[in-house]
DNA sequence: GCATTTATTTACGTATGCATTAAATGATAC
DNA sequence: GTATCATTTAATGCATACGTAAATAAATGC
């Protein structure tokens, strides 16, 4: 195992993040540091500089004497965060296409989209989730631009906040996995162009789906 | 005026920032937590805190015991922030032109157009860049969306840090205006499609040319 | 000499203390 | 009752201290 010690502030980010998708710190709610030092046992120390990396990612906001406030996303955030997924998302693809990638070189891609047909036989949502994830997350990779993996990664902490309440709220996602599938076959065959909007369509899908449900729900935050 | 005593880790992140894009501190060199806050007068806990914020937004990487790394930009990273500014960027142009501003909504933008032909007439390259900037930075903020403004701020910086040494080794940028002022026109004519594809097309070119120049000069990192 | 171990240095990570200053509370005038 | 000012409270920003572990130097064995 790569067992390995890691420092105070590492573990207070993990944590932090950690109680924030949880929902054990809620959108909108203000934390003093004092209090989350407290929380996490450690000193105010490693919590600043935690907080300080957390806020860097948009997960929240260090507000001097009110305290640090979880940020709350509200129907309009999403869709920001849903249209920079899509134009990097669909740029990754795009790349990924060019790249004339091996068969070999896509398993993992093709593994996740396995697991989502799978997931959604046994009506497992969160297995469903999971999957999707993994797929999103390998198809940028593939795309091989480091800043965009970067940034791709913390847009979509975002939606995984949104997730745990808008999930079981929606249509088992079927449709979705016919877009990965072609996607996917795209960038085997270095269709560039269908890669590129296919992807795009589908993630701007999602945004549509996504923001009518939370007008729908009058969900004005979260 | 408006008059503010700025915190130590806010004077510590604008100075290290400074320093980064003069070159005071240059890419690639390492620096001791101490050495900076013997540097800038202060203690190392903020000096860590700016560090910590730095780090976030790329412009250096901390390396416990081998002090603080200012990141250098090879080509290949200069191509994906290129590759960024253009998807984001392009899609702010689409955003703006679908909506609809009136032309005394674009003014900042047309006067940023107008200097950049005068700082040619001028042959003032400093002038011409500090324009380009606020025609880009505008462009974006037209295009609504708060956190492509973030992370276009984030990738205009490394530009701006390679622009030092590249500006001046390029030919006199008079093609860039025509294109400006055509996503001008189609941002005012609602003209979705060609405000994007202009302006794509228009980074798409910056990014070759930079990346040309700096294969021709040789330049492995700056 | 070279490798390996031991000692030493020192940069960092964290805890702690304190001054500052924003916010909250209470007092006073109207 | 309300508004203004003084007072208290306490959260933060920063400096400082210190233990720890990494890196370097020294020492030992072969």
């Amino acid at each position: 195992m790569t067992e390995k010690t890691l420092s105070s502030s590492q573990r207070a980010i993990q944590a932090l993040r950690a109680k924030v998708f949880s929902g054990e710190l809620s959108a909108g709610s203000d934390h003093l540091e004092t209090e989350l030092a407290e929380l996490l046992n450690m000193s105010r120390t490693p919590v600043r500089e935690a907080i300080l990396t957390l806020e860097g990612q948009g997960l929240l906001e260090m507000r001097p004497r009110k305290g640090v406030r979880i940020l709350p996303l509200s129907p309009d955030d999403m869709a920001e965060v849903y249209d920079v997924l899509t134009q990097l998302e669909s740029h990754a693809a795009e790349c990924a296409a060019a790249a004339g990638f091996a068969e070999k070189d896509l398993k993992t891609l093709a593994a996740a989209i396995d697991d989502m047909d799978a997931a959604i036989e046994n009506s497992d949502l969160d297995a469903w989730a999971d999957a999707d994830e993994r797929f999103h997350s390998e198809l940028v990779r593939l795309g091989g631009n480091s800043r965009i993996q970067a940034i791709v990664g913390m847009m979509s902490d975002q939606v995984r906040r949104a997730r745990t309440t808008t999930l079981f709220m929606r249509p088992v996602p079927t449709k979705s996995n016919e877009d990965h599938r072609i996607v996917y076959q795209a960038i085997r065959d270095g269709d560039i162009a269908t890669a590129r909007e296919t992807h795009r369509q589908h993630r701007q899908d999602a945004k549509t789906i996504l923001v009518e449900l939370l007008g729908k729900h009058r969900l004005r935050y979260l």
